[in-house]
DNA sequence: CTCAAGGTGAACAGATCGGTACATATTGGA
DNA sequence: TCCAATATGTACCGATCTGTTCACCTTGAG
């Protein structure tokens, strides 16, 4: 039973975070919400910083275990690749889905050093990494443009399904990706 | 001078709150950063949401307007498309550049249904329109599909520049959207 | 049994939150 | 000159904010 209280805060933390907003959810409410208390709270966590960055390491450890399992289970690389957009499709059509966290994080501590906001970005910068190397492994003449290509249209997919009207983001950023892909792969300029 | 002061608050909050943030940023700061007095603010706006809303109503109005504007110089419909591309990319470089206020006050207020973050969805319904009104005289097949995919890769690009550690966003995006454009006018699927 | 680690509840601190009350200027037109 | 509109300063309200203090409870290992 080590740290388990510690666990289950950052987990309940993340959930409430995520729906209601860093700002707006207070380390009272939280305790409420809980049912753990604000002194246990403190012990763990010095500050609410900390405790929204661990809170974001956890984050950051589903998603991408979440994304890139998903996205495996396409088989081969290529097919990896646009299964991304078919895992994004899922997540939206969640009845609970608020956009990405490091979006949010990002937007509520918009100062670029403010640590919450490096350690959202640090999360991109992984998601990169992994998504580079199955461009590579796909056969790509530039992996690094075709994986920032493909996170661009991810970002735009995820920011348009939380605040656009439009019906299937997830799709149209898959078929813009098809283009990108195959003019990536099937016609290397060179 | 009517109503000068009302204008000039919103003003200087539309910067003050895109620099901090909404939950970040008092009425109380608000007032002293301004210097208009806490009772003229409460006068012209009943609560702090009213003038969120009129600060997301000016910012929806300078944008597009700028938006458009810029890429209304680069001439012919196709051009234009792409045009947005290179306004993204002077945006990102000015040094106050902190992301786009709609993606900010939508992760702010992630329910759906509160009036900021439907206002803020309704600025990205009016890009939708003008840019496939834009798509439309460029020639497109499917205007509608056209302008989402752009829209897509903006959105993107605009997180990209925010969060991530990309060198040029802007310039990756345009280079997706040529692709995208091309396949959308160059080869109609039919 | 003992003792330390981890957890609890409740009260508290000082600051800030959104918002109001009230009495006092300043100003431009009739 | 007088009036109405607009703005001001200051103090205040109750609630909430992050964070602390302290005395007490539970539990498992030696």
């Amino acid at each position: 039973m080590r740290a388990s209280k510690r666990d289950e805060l950052v987990r309940e933390a993340l959930g409430i975070f995520y729906r209601e907003g860093f700002h707006a959810t207070g380390m009272d409410r939280l305790a409420a919400e809980t049912g753990i208390s604000k002194t246990t709270m403190f012990k763990h966590f010095h500050s609410k910083e900390e405790l929204i960055l661990a809170v974001l390491r956890l984050r950051d450890q589903n998603f991408r275990n979440w994304l890139f399992r998903r996205m495996e289970e396409a088989g081969a690389p290529r097919a990896q690749l646009s299964a991304m957009f078919d895992a994004l499709a899922e997540w939206f059509a969640e009845p609970g889905f608020r956009s990405c966290m490091f979006i949010k994080a990002a937007s509520e501590y918009p100062d670029p050093h403010h640590p919450i906001h490096t350690q959202a970005a640090e999360h991109k910068r992984l998601l990169f990494l992994q998504l580079q190397k199955i461009a590579a492994d796909a056969g790509a003449q530039d992996p690094a443009a075709l994986a920032r290509a493909l996170l661009l249209l991810k970002e735009g997919a995820i920011v348009t399904a939380h605040l656009g009207h439009e019906a299937d983001p997830a799709g149209d950023a898959k078929a813009a990706a098809e283009k990108v892909i195959s003019a990536a792969l099937d016609h290397p300029q060179a």
